[in-house]
RNA sequence: GGAGAGUUGGCAGAGUGGUCGAAUGCGCCGGUUUCGAAAACCGGUGACUGUAACAGGUCCGAGGGUUCGAAUCCCUCACUCUCCGCCA
């Protein structure tokens, strides 16, 4: 969420910016809205404060044995005018705070401008794609002549968009998640978190998934409202909704391994062969809360974090800065780090790491108390996948594949895999 | 699923209709003291909104209601805890 009252300042400027994230502000219905609020809520409170001073000399009038009778006649006429201001206030308010909620954050000035993917900059790469003298194969024609990658069966039991990895592959993909947890938890500070799959409706406004992408989530029942976790940016990030948070506590760094569930609504012909997109997927998450003025460094950091996993894989990847038009709802600028893939020859995102700065925080009312002023100040938050496991698992595969369809274990994941150094038939 | 207790400021915890936005303690900030620190003592210290600054308004889990007036009374809901039942 924005800050109410950067709408009141520069407004032309503001949507300027928005336009550039792709979104129209009613420029007209906010003046509307803002307008009857500005008015309604003047008329509101001088009729509350005078009621508040009249009840005031009632009761000194009472204690003191005096007759509050014409006091009292003066005052019963204002209850209903009140009331009526105060709930077309509220109203008013509603409509307000509902046009705020679906406005996407500001990009950082560092953002490159642009209206779409086109837009994207490389930042940097990492490791030289592997060549060959035999034609690469992918994941799904490796895994299931390897017998331990079923999509008739996930079909069968699921439907589209699942996969069942079987024997030592459920053992790879088990292995990464593992080797990417320890390394947050021990070589990055992380603490480790154990979250719900299940969250409530303000955990996702707090993120930003609702109400604008209502239609991306499960829905898991109406009573009680609970949704599966698109993300564990939603259970982590809420660990600091409605806290005013320590000096000292900050920075928070959190680590979760959990599935994710996403409806994958608006993408019916996109990566329909294999497990690039699925309904449940296995991702760990990083999350930060930060002091403001710390959060691009954590940025940095962050993504640093998630290169190291695909360093110590040795996967080879690049990192691209996403433009203005081609971010998420409640990100700044965001990082994309993405894994190279043999069999099509090109760069595939595996991770994604932004800044949201006060962003979420508004939304969830974050705040940590700044020692300098003694005041309680929204704090930044940050998350990125560090990195999505399946997708990794994809990116092992792929880079390590031998001629016979057989797959190298990566070294790092040896200790994991009780030694196992190769994964065949 | 059944029975009961609770939800108040950063934290703990008083407050059961009228100068209560709220005692007290802890914490935090400032001062005295000290070579310095600790302890002790003194003073300050909720959030949001609003204003040039005052003023004003809102907030005692959430939402309704009663009343001239609600943290306090009534209703609904959410959450937490204890006990019983069931259960991985």
């Amino acid at each position: 969420m924005l800050d109410p009252k950067s709408l009141r300042q520069d407004l032309d400027a503001l949507v300027e910016k928005l336009r550039w994230r792709g979104y129209e502000f009613d420029v007209e219905k906010y003046h509307e809205l803002e307008h009857r609020r500005k008015n309604l809520q003047e008329q509101t409170e001088e009729l509350q404060a005078r009621r508040n001073k009249i009840s005031r000399d009632i009761g000194i009038a009472k204690s003191r044995g005096d007759d509050a009778g014409d006091l009292m006649h003066e005052v019963s006429t204002l209850g209903d005018d009140i009331k009526f201001r105060s709930s077309a206030l509220s109203e008013v308010q509603l409509e307000l705070q509902a046009m705020l909620g679906e406005i996407p954050n500001l990009a950082h000035e560092s953002v490159p401008l642009g209206m779409n993917e086109e837009g994207n900059v490389e930042v940097r790469h990492w490791g030289m794609p592997r060549v060959s003298d035999f034609s690469f194969r992918d994941h799904v024609d490796l895994g299931e002549s390897l017998g331990m990658m079923d999509y008739g069966f996930a079909g069968k039991i699921a439907g589209s968009r699942f996969v069942v990895l079987k024997g030592v592959l459920a053992g790879l993909h088990r292995a990464l998640a593992q080797f990417m947890l320890d390394t947050h938890v021990r070589e990055h500070g992380y603490s480790e978190t154990n979250v719900p799959l299940l969250v409530n409706k303000g955990s996702l406004f707090g993120t930003g998934q609702l109400p604008k992408f209502e239609e991306d989530q499960f829905k898991t029942s109406e009573d009680p409202p609970l949704y599966l976790i698109p993300t564990a940016e939603v259970p982590l990030t809420n660990a600091v909704a409605g806290r005013i948070v320590e000096d000292a506590e900050l920075p928070m760094r959190l680590v979760a391994h959990t599935a994710c569930f996403r409806r994958e609504a608006g993408s019916y012909g996109r990566d329909t062969r294999g497990m690039i997109r699925q309904h449940q997927f296995e991702k760990v998450e990083l999350v930060h809360a930060v002091r403001p003025d710390e959060s691009y460094e954590s940025l940095e950091i962050m993504t640093g974090h998630a290169e190291t996993i695909l360093q110590k894989l040795g996967l080879p990847y690049r990192i691209i800065t996403l433009c203005t038009g081609d971010m998420g709802f409640a990100a700044s600028k965001t990082y994309d780090i993405e894994v190279w893939l043999p069999s099509q020859q090109l760069y595939r995102e595996i991770s994604s790491c932004s800044n949201t700065e006060d962003f979420q925080a508004r939304r969830m009312k974050a705040r940590w108390r700044n020692p300098e002023t003694g005041k309680p100040e929204l704090l930044h938050t940050l998350n990125g996948s560090g990195v999505a496991v399946g997708r990794a698992l994809i990116g092992v595969m792929e880079n390590y594949q031998n001629q016979d369809g057989s797959i190298e274990v990566p070294e790092v994941l040896r200790p994991y895999m009780h030694g196992l150094t190769r994964i065949s038939k």
